[in-house]
DNA sequence: ATCAAAAGTTGATAATTATCAACTTTTGAT
DNA sequence: ATCAAAAGTTGATAATTATCAACTTTTGAT
């Protein structure tokens, strides 16, 4: 059976796992940083100098090929927690960053973080219980795109998408991201999800808003998967 | 630039990470078990009762879809550990594993296991290490699916499986994998992969032995992959 | 409110990949 | 060593997806 939760992350609020004395630590420590869209957070291939926190906005998780096409690898949201996996490898970041449009983040820096890592049971337990649990999402994405078609991952991306960009005030969500940035998430040329869209826009599942795309009938979607 | 580390595990010994006290705390609990070609250790959806380290034969982790259809995400070999993650999330499993062929595994019951992560910090960490490394793995293989072509992926494949059936005591790698499991861990169609397959020998990059599969010119897959 | 630049869309076509059916080779039990 | 079943291979063709070029709509600065 198909089920959604499989395929996005939740949202776990990296605060939540501090007691008291460790969220001051955080508040004395972590940094508040405004990007602008399109700013890039960092590349593929440095180190990770600390963990942001997703106050505002969205942020793009992808890995570039030679050819210069990017491939969306995952989209952040408010409350997201990021860049602490390389940090505790010590790897360097497998993807880049950057601001899908303007963006507030919490910074905390590797010191603070590793500092608040190694003393807080309840950090690294969340932590570790937060990487497994995106593993089953990487995995299932994975063979997504092994085993689905276009159509198929454009249906579920809008599902994805849908979560992403909810916004707890408002019922209506609203899909705003270009088709470039969209083509890249699901892997597949700009031209091949315009089709598509246009598609799913004459059978009255989605809605668009000039550029902005609206889902009307999620069943409708979820009936592609099956 | 290509760099074939990126694209499959690391072997790490799991004993390794255990003090000499540990150590045998783990010979005294673990089992050792046999399985034969095609036993299927547990399927999708189950929940992990222990860790399996293999330590002989080969053991691939997949996910069905529904029309029956199976995608390779990994295949294990000796010295390899698995199982534990979806343990720890207290998820259940993302994948199916089966046996290749006929394989002895140690088999490290839940409990066991839990008490060992509990006390010894080098495991803890170790696993901690072990899985962001993964993660890389996977987030690169989920872009080589989105971005690369067919003949690119069994180009990679073919280098990602010439680590997997190495061994130590012999110089000449042989793979010896059916070619449904091979297509499946590309994610593309038996017919598809075996007219690659044919390609590559009429260069002579690859030879075969039977139905068995030497690389003879890594370094022109490599060329495949820029 | 205007308008140039950027982003999005459509059509035509080429390239890639999957599917089906027939055939060949290999494997493994006796 | 034999031989039936299983696995692997090839050819023909259909389906899917990408690419290129032309055109349309939207955006955001003034």
């Amino acid at each position: 059976m198909f089920n959604l939760e499989n395929y996005h992350l939740k949202s776990s609020s990296f605060s939540d796992a501090l007691s008291a004395r460790e969220l001051s630590y955080f508040k004395e420590k972590a940094e508040r940083i405004e990007f602008k869209k399109k700013h890039i957070l960092f590349k593929e291939g440095s180190f990770s100098k600390g963990v942001y926190i997703v106050r505002k906005g969205k942020i793009k998780i992808y890995k570039s090929n030679p050819n210069g096409a990017e491939s969306i690898v995952y989209i952040y949201k408010k409350g997201d927690y990021f860049g602490y996996r390389p940090l505790l490898a010590e790897d360097p970041n497998p993807v880049s960053a950057a601001a899908i449009d303007n963006t507030v983040v919490s910074y905390l820096p590797k010191e603070a973080f590793l500092s608040l890592f190694n003393r807080s049971d309840t950090l690294a337990k969340k932590i570790v219980i937060t990487l497994s649990q995106e593993f089953s999402v990487w995995i299932n994405k994975m063979t997504v795109f092994t085993q689905f078609s276009v159509k198929e991952r454009i249906a579920l991306s809008l599902l994805i998408l849908s979560k992403v960009y909810q916004n707890n005030e408002e019922k209506k969500v609203i899909i705003s991201i270009n088709r470039d940035d969209f083509a890249s998430f699901v892997g597949t040329a700009k031209e091949s999800l315009v089709r598509n869209l246009r598609h799913f826009k004459d059978e009255k599942i989605i809605s668009t808003q000039g550029t902005k795309i609206v889902v009307m009938k999620p069943d409708q979607l979820h009936a592609y998967l099956l």
